[in-house]
DNA sequence: CCTCCACCGGAACGTGAGGAGT
DNA sequence: ACTCCTCACGTTCCGGTGGAGG
């Protein structure tokens, strides 16, 4: 990456980057890094250089984007010019006290001097912030344009989970973006793309491929032992010196590594565990410290997961939840949907049709939070067989913590009904 | 080997919310 | 304030199907 970008430092435009990698495995630290790197070399070098990092699943519009770079490029230039005015304006008294200091300059006399402060005062007046809405794309856009262009620099704009916003508003910006450089007068445009997503660039307009794609990056995931070096550097200067048994490390990495080696995964798994360990009040962090973290991280995930489900899921997951307690197993399809259109029924929400709820089940099933097979009972049709691949008891207490499903006190007797029927 | 259950899952369409453009 | 467009969520309709039991 900084081979690639040390050509900014000498005033060229650097290549265009994609960055490929899976969560976790350094890409947006490791920019990060090269281009704080760089901003500071390229102070100390005096030559104007400014990366500009956009986080784009925050940031999701081309409209957004273009915005939030028009106005910090604003900010910098209203910076520079009040700078500018300070030192002119300094020259302008002393010149008042005695004109000869101007034969320093480039200013010949103090009118020259009071047109180029005037000059500098129009162009910061006419420095206009993007509103958050209510502009058309293209007068964004060609502000950002003058912004940039307003005295020479080379410019990277860093878009970060560049994939999402592909997804979201299409290569429209990235189009845009890639071909500034030629109409630009004064400054040099580089764009680093940071994606987890491999196959992003399929979605592309071919052009704008392969201008975006002219250096691409990839980052392997973590193998366990790297995990291990990770860890052991991070354990070194948090833990206390023996306070971690000589197997946590390993297993953190080995968990972590099965998740596809994420970093950020392994680190919070070794710290949830140092947590955990804390507050059984034990000296030291060993395995099953570990394991517990493991398990409770798994569990938050799936809370948060269910916690956040559309209320129609809600309910068809509870009615899943209703048959498992009663001790029902391979649930399948037409059990729930009674049960659920009781419950719908119980706390007045629309009933969705069974082809709707299939749909609703699969989600769940993508989701892990139950698993589904379709089987064939012959004879006795075919279904889907389903069971909860959740805990049940806190899986449950979630669902009744939604203010919709509250209500239901006791549920046994929608499940009892289907006995006797 | 055939039948027929009880649902699966694709296709086309309707609807309302929210964003973009004017 | 208006239209147009997209998108998520649902519905209706319906052809498809694995295999137990006749």
């Amino acid at each position: 990456m900084a081979t690639i970008l040390v050509s900014a430092l000498r005033g060229e435009t650097p290549s265009n980057i994609l960055i490929y990698g899976k969560t976790g495995t350094g890409k947006t630290a490791s920019a990060k890094f090269v281009s704080q790197e760089l901003e500071s070399t390229s102070q100390k070098y005096d030559v104007p250089c400014e990366v500009e990092y956009i986080n784009c699943e925050v940031t999701d519009t081309q409209y957004r984007v273009l915005a939030q770079l028009a106005n910090t490029f604003i900010e910098k230039n209203q910076q520079v010019i009040a700078d500018r005015l300070d030192r002119l304006r300094d020259l302008r008294s002393a010149a008042d006290d005695d004109p000869t200091t101007l034969s320093d300059t480039k200013f010949s006399t103090v009118d020259d001097l009071e047109a180029q402060i005037a000059e500098f005062e129009a162009d910061a007046e006419e420095m206009e912030e993007v509103p958050m809405t209510g502009w058309p794309t293209d007068r964004v856009y060609s502000t950002f344009f003058e912004a940039v262009d307003y005295h020479e620099r080379v410019v990277v704009i860093m878009l970060d989970e560049i994939d999402k916003l592909v997804e979201k508003s299409g290569d429209d910006t990235l189009y845009n973006l890639s071909r500034m450089n030629s109409e630009l007068d004064r400054s040099r445009i580089s764009i680093m793309g940071i994606s987890n997503d491999l196959k992003f660039t399929d979605f592309l307009d071919p052009r704008v491929k392969s201008s975006l794609g002219e250096e691409e990056i990839v980052f392997p995931p973590y193998d366990a032992n790297q995990l291990r070096d990770i860890l052991q550097h991070r354990a070194d200067i948090s833990f206390k010196q023996d306070a971690l048994t000589d197997d946590v490390i390993p297993l953190c990495a080995a968990f972590a590594a099965q998740e596809h080696g994420d970093a950020r995964r392994a680190l919070d798994l070794l710290r949830t565990a140092g947590e955990l360990a804390e507050r059984s009040q034990a000296e030291i962090v060993a395995e099953t410290h570990v394991r517990k973290a493991q398990d409770k991280i798994e569990l938050d995930r799936v809370v948060e997961v269910v916690r956040t489900l559309p209320t129609q899921s809600k309910i068809v997951l509870f009615a899943v939840i209703l048959l498992e307690k009663n001790g029902v197993h391979n649930i399948n399809t037409g059990e729930v949907f009674n049960i659920y259109k009781r419950l719908c029924e119980e706390i007045d929400a629309d009933v969705l049709t069974q082809r709707r709820v299939t749909d609703l089940i699969s989600e769940l099933d993508m989701l892990g939070i139950v698993n589904a097979v379709v089987v064939s009972k012959g004879r006795y049709g075919r279904t889907k067989e389903m069971g909860l691949s959740v805990p049940v008891e806190e899986t449950e207490a979630v669902l009744l913590s939604d203010s919709r499903l509250g209500d239901i006190e006791n549920a046994q007797p929608f499940v009892q009904a289907r006995f006797d029927n």
